[in-house]
DNA sequence: CGATAAACGAGACGGTACGTCGCGTCTTCTG
DNA sequence: CAGAAGACGCGACGTACCGTCTCGTTTATCG
């Protein structure tokens, strides 16, 4: 993670538009060769940066692809970009859009090659977590609270696990089953289980 | 995976003492250290065994990890030692022991550690998931069948995507939000989510 | 080398005082790590100068430790300190003093780090010769043709080779065979070989 | 240098003729490109070697080198193959031979880019000196004793410091002066200066 | 029973990425 | 604008691990 510490005056600037640049070199490599396959150099190279750069703003490898992952930034989980339609599914139904389910399955690849260094690291755990889980629960957080705000729902549903349903269903498809992240097991998750759970049965 | 191949008569016959061995060392420093920390010379030197005794039973760390989990036979998955309530909301609140579900936290945190390799060896994937991910289900796919058998659910119900939702929803906890696996939430995930589905509503 | 080719009007003029600051953290550093183990940043850092400043100056850390060495300005090297005796012999032995022989050694010993930078530049070795070498061949070279002119030696004498004898082998001594630079040896140096090599036998 | 402290007898034995060809490599490497340029990479490709394994028998660059020159064994110096001609002067005229010529200055050229590592470390120093200096000096201090034994010359010269005296005046001669190792100019100093030193002036 | 062949513990091998450090340049701010 | 501080691109350093190969030894089976 890029540290700020100290307010350093004395010296040359860090060139800030190099930062964005290495998580792109980061993120391309990433994506064309993985986890394992990507390397320092590689990024550097693609990045037309020198390996010291790369290392002088993140400690490690995977500190890196931390960061790189929390910059893919979905514009589609923006609030104001989301779904109203009034319904509980038609809201749920109406994120099943061929470039989210894309960019989460992307996301979640990255994260699987992450997984490793995880296990061993809590708070790369926790900047992970927060750049690339959080957002997703926090849209089906807010879809369960506008149908329990409107009365669609029983406020007594446990939100949390809920709005977890989704992603864990999709998560253990992709990571786990290795399938691909098909809009029709997505309405079936929707369908067959999110909605009962809430009381809103077939 | 120990391959046998064809038959090798002549010579000295393979110590089959030393496969158990290496697994048990292997799964110790897995623990110690976790997936990527782990080292072959380390399995090698903490079973006294030889780095190409190692690599004449398993092809690259990577599948000698999978194995070594794979060993971890869970005896409470076996046919004869499942429960029988009657009931399928008896028979997955059965499954609730903590050794149970402490094995079952080992095994996803080590299969975490594989998740990058995994992402880019579909045989590996596919042996992955048959000693790891497959005996689980397994075990609520019989549950499942069990209850549509004895007229205790629809024979409609997808059993397939209901018997993955524990799993789905315990992985995601465990890997993704890096919550234990308690027992109040697995008993929460049956009532609250895989019996509605199933048309049992609270 | 400092170059300073056109003369620059504008803007704040270089400070001059830094020269020999930076000379004598170069001296410095020189002396305690060596060639090999010197860094500019420990030059610039020891002289509270920016590397850039040093760079302004310098074009090479080659060059740098040459100016240095130039630098070390040997008083006794002066045509008009040098010791005229009415002897080849006692003019030679004049120059056998303590402080003489340890600056040449000095210098000697920083030759040495910079030899292999020598061997790939020309022009770095021209500079380094005429800075380190030059200086005391040219004492010999006086020495010698004030003896053939006073008729003390032959007109014959091959001056350039006959004053290079000295320096050779002191230079073996400190460099090849890594003994110190005594006077004793000096003298026998002197006695035993220039000398005869001028038919002034013993 | 490759030490060979305890014996060991576990496991796969040095392969001892990656040796002489990783020792070729560097001698080839450093002929084309000097000290500096020299890369442990450059001499592990040539030699087909990884870099471990030359770690493995080297502690450092400087190391490596030094060995290699110590192997550049100069079959013109071996007893059995000097000359004896009968007179100091014949025997040593007869040691200005085109090849030991180039050998010589060959040698002394890596010697020169190994100068600052030498400087900075004694035993290095010490290494250099028995491989490339001192047998060298040997031949010429045999030279002197054959001459004192047949009564050619007085016993009274400082054998030592005669030997040294064509050593001393080459090294300077190529390594200060950059100029190249000529016959002429080898003669000049046996008759010039090393003959007048023993007393056989012209 | 001796020969043969494979398995064994140990560790060297070729290869490749790691993270560090120095060079010489470039950029920022301060006096 | 010179100067101090320090980031930059580059590239070598020496280390560590992978998966393979070789060594000397042990252990089984075959002839």
């Amino acid at each position: 993670m890029t540290q700020l510490d100290a307010p350093p005056k004395l010296g040359r600037k860090r060139d800030l538009t190099r930062d964005p640049e290495i998580l792109d070199a980061a993120l391309e490599v990433l994506s064309e060769v993985g986890y394992e396959g990507m390397t320092i150099d590689m990024v550097a190279t693609r990045a037309k940066a020198g390996k010291a750069t790369v290392y002088r703003r993140w400690d490690s490898k995977a500190e890196l692809v931390i960061d790189a992952v929390a910059c893919m930034k979905q514009a589609d989980l923006e609030p104001d970009k989301l779904p109203d339609t009034g319904t509980l599914r038609g809201d749920l139904l109406a994120m099943i859009k061929p470039r989210t389910i894309d960019e989460s399955e992307r996301k979640l690849r990255v994260m699987a090659g992450l997984m490793s260094l995880i296990a061993s690291s809590p708070e790369l755990a926790e900047t992970a977590h927060a750049a690339i889980v959080e957002p997703r629960l926090a849209v089906n957080r807010l879809f369960l609270q506008r149908a329990i705000d409107r009365g669609e729902i029983s406020a007594d549903v446990d939100v949390e696990l809920i709005a977890s349903i989704s992603q864990s269903m999709v998560s253990y498809r992709v990571l786990m089953l290795r399938k691909a992240m098909k809009p029709e097991y997505m309405r079936s998750v929707i369908d067959n289980i999110v909605l009962p759970a809430v009381g809103l049965g077939r």
